[in-house]
DNA sequence: ACAGCCATGTAACTTGTTACATGATTTT
DNA sequence: AAAATCATGTAACAAGTTACATGGCTGT
């Protein structure tokens, strides 16, 4: 739900159009999450069916700017978005968590080997956008779409940290759920009848 | 992505049906992150239709278990899966520094109300995680489901830790970007031509 | 004239997600 | 016999994503 509400956004400051408002995402991103333009359009399109944003309706000229503005609804809907907690029920799920909590047990995968693997991905991630950051940051003294630039990687970078830091303590207690396997888990009861009364194959 | 991939490191274990695998999922992750029992089935078909897992296709009869195995596709899918960086290219989106980003310059929006918001909706979470943590952690004496808690506890922790670390540096750069905000953006060329020889509605 | 960009749009697809239906088995 | 639980499945939709098509405008 974050394009759809973006785009909310850079509409509450004005009418624009398609292509300008992916122009305006992706430096406010500082270039860093690139926007498919389609995504845009269709993007528009569903905001538009759900009575969030108009737009001049007079064009029916193809291939010349369509703009549109912000309804009343949806600048309610924009309003209760910001005030959102953001991903907290239910937590969002982790797709490194998973990983390493179902690989723990994946007959032949060394959890630590994979854990290695990503400590060493996170580390080249976080010096790559170290040095983006500086590059940037010194070369063009510091406008407006360096700052995005900065937020955003910041934003990447501190989350790398955690999660460097949180495979640390997880190679712990995940070598200890690998050994600890339980085999004999906790088995639905049905499961023993069924596989009694069928015949096997 | 996460889904399917857990499913099948869940099959490589060995044959399982869909009902087991969602226990275990929620099993592993401390029931933190719950799994609705539609989405096994749809997963699974899904998996079957990319030739990933099989099932004992002589279960006609609808409602006994139907038993899926992992084909060596899927293995191999798996083992790519495990060792594949997780979200660094392109990097994912984060929602709530797109909603700062935007929200910085949305008229009529204070910025740092909603930092303060969020700050807020932060610390709330990790108290209650910890609680969490703490009431388990405790009550069982140290199962292998605890650690499965602890994990992904732990991973939300860190994780809403540099969150919090981000609003606060954040919070300056996000005020001198709702002060430096220019009015004259990177317009494209197009734009004001068309404006002018466009009739105005 | 032609290449290249601006601008919009569409078709097709993926994963995630929920609500609901169905039937068998077990429990009360 | 009724209620609860086990187990599978389906229909429908949202949101994200990409590849492609279309046409106008601009510069060479």
């Amino acid at each position: 739900m974050s394009i759809r509400h973006a785009l909310l956004s850079l509409l509450a400051e004005g009418p624009k159009y398609g292509l300008r408002l992916r122009e305006e995402f992706e430096h406010r991103t500082g270039e860093l999450w690139p926007l498919n333009v389609g995504q845009v359009y269709t993007s528009l399109q569903r905001l538009e069916r759900d009575g969030l944003i108009e737009s001049d309706d007079e064009a029916g000229d193809r291939s010349s700017q369509k703009r549109y503005r912000l309804t009343r609804a949806g600048r309610d809907e924009l309003d209760g978005w910001l005030r959102a907690p953001s991903g907290v029920t239910p937590p969002p799920r982790d797709e490194l968590v998973i990983k390493l909590m179902v690989a723990a047990t994946v007959p032949g995968v060394d959890v630590h080997e994979v854990v290695q693997v990503h400590r060493r991905q996170v580390v080249e991630s976080m010096q790559r956008l170290t040095a983006l950051k500086a590059a940037t940051g010194a070369g063009a003294a510091g406008g407006a779409g360096d700052d995005g630039l900065a937020l955003v990687a910041d934003a990447e970078l501190f989350r790398l940290d955690a999660v460097y830091r949180w495979l640390d303590t997880a190679e712990v207690r995940l070598a200890r759920l690998a050994r600890e396997r339980v085999p004999d888990g906790p088995v639905p009861q049905h499961t023993r009848v069924s596989e009694q009364t069928r015949t096997p194959r």
